[in-house]
DNA sequence: ACCTGAACACCGTTCAAGT
DNA sequence: ACCTGAACACCGTTCAAGT
């Protein structure tokens, strides 16, 4: 390894964590898949509940940056709206794994509080991020901006979670097509 | 127990799945809300998978069941499609539960071929059933029922899932109205 | 500074044995 | 027919020891 472990860990570990969960998360694989010995995890991360944290942070702070280059990169709000759905897609074509918070949120009561909070931390990220580009973009009337971003993070979740269940791709665009053509997303 | 042990198990252990997944459900805890011990499950059920997928199987038709009662209990399907949300909101009124095939669907990597298709065929039932109300209640053009159904069935699964991340039932309340008032549910 | 082997109480599972 | 205790290879974790 030409980088450092600690970050092989994280990397590995986040890969694993969005195929298979917190839960299914577990040491030896992860030391095997960095190429050291599980005990030796620890000499990094105190304990699987804080590596679990330090992977959901940076994960949220990742999908953030991205939310932001995205719109930098556009600043037509009907553009970014039309392509937020593209994060989600591919993690689906990344060997059809799912978004971590969304895997998390369904391990919600097996998940130590710390974890819990970054979960909701990348879920407010999105919502707010949604709510600036609905606003920009007036496709609701004033003060249902939020309303409306939630409805998309929510949807959005949901489609990967039904594609991801059939490892069927194009059902994720199918679904995200069935938002739009409702008017759920704008075309 | 007055009922036999190996209904008590199917129960216990649904319960269990959709609170923490088939990856969170051990036969230790599951033997102690039964009141027997983990080996005596094997009596009942040859491996986990197996009953994994009676769980699943069971889950299906108990669902599968309660749409066709709430279709024969109500002929109008606008009513019908008001009143879809309820099964998931009544998940989350108890104990904050998910349903066992959301939790499944985002478990895939981890679960039996045997298990993967009851998880299927769950949603198969749902979106048949919304597509006929779809259809029934003429609110997309011909053609569309099948992609407005899987589009709702998918949006409801997210909601569910965001609303148990916060604990929060009310969000989940609110996202369906945010739905509704986007035009994916009739009002 | 970074890693390891051996040990611990937990999992699913087996099996011989109990009633 | 239904249940059990003891055992197995697996988990997270600890710790003394290595380089």
């Amino acid at each position: 390894m030409s980088t450092n472990s600690k970050e092989a860990i994280l990397t590995a570990a986040r890969g694993i964590a969005q195929a298979r969960g917190y839960g299914g998360l577990n040491f030896r694989d992860l030391a095997d898949e960095v190429g050291i010995k599980a005990a030796s995890i620890y000499y990094h991360f105190p304990s699987k509940a804080e590596l679990g944290v330090a992977v959901a942070k940076r994960y949220r702070e990742d999908n953030a940056a991205a939310l932001e280059a995205l719109a930098v990169e556009t600043g037509d709000p009907a553009v970014c709206l039309k392509r937020y759905p593209e994060t989600f897609r591919s993690a689906l074509t990344n060997d059809n794994r799912m978004c971590l918070a969304s895997f998390m949120a369904a391990e919600h009561d097996d998940l130590p509080e710390p974890i819990r909070i970054e979960i909701r931390a990348f879920a407010d990220v999105n919502v707010a991020w949604l709510a600036d580009r609905v606003t920009e973009a007036k496709i609701v009337d004033a003060g249902q901006s939020q309303a409306r971003a939630r409805a998309i993070f929510a949807a959005i979740s949901g489609a990967q979670l039904m594609a991801r269940s059939r490892d069927d791709l194009a059902l994720f665009d199918h679904i995200v097509a069935d938002y739009q053509a409702a008017g759920l997303l704008p075309i």
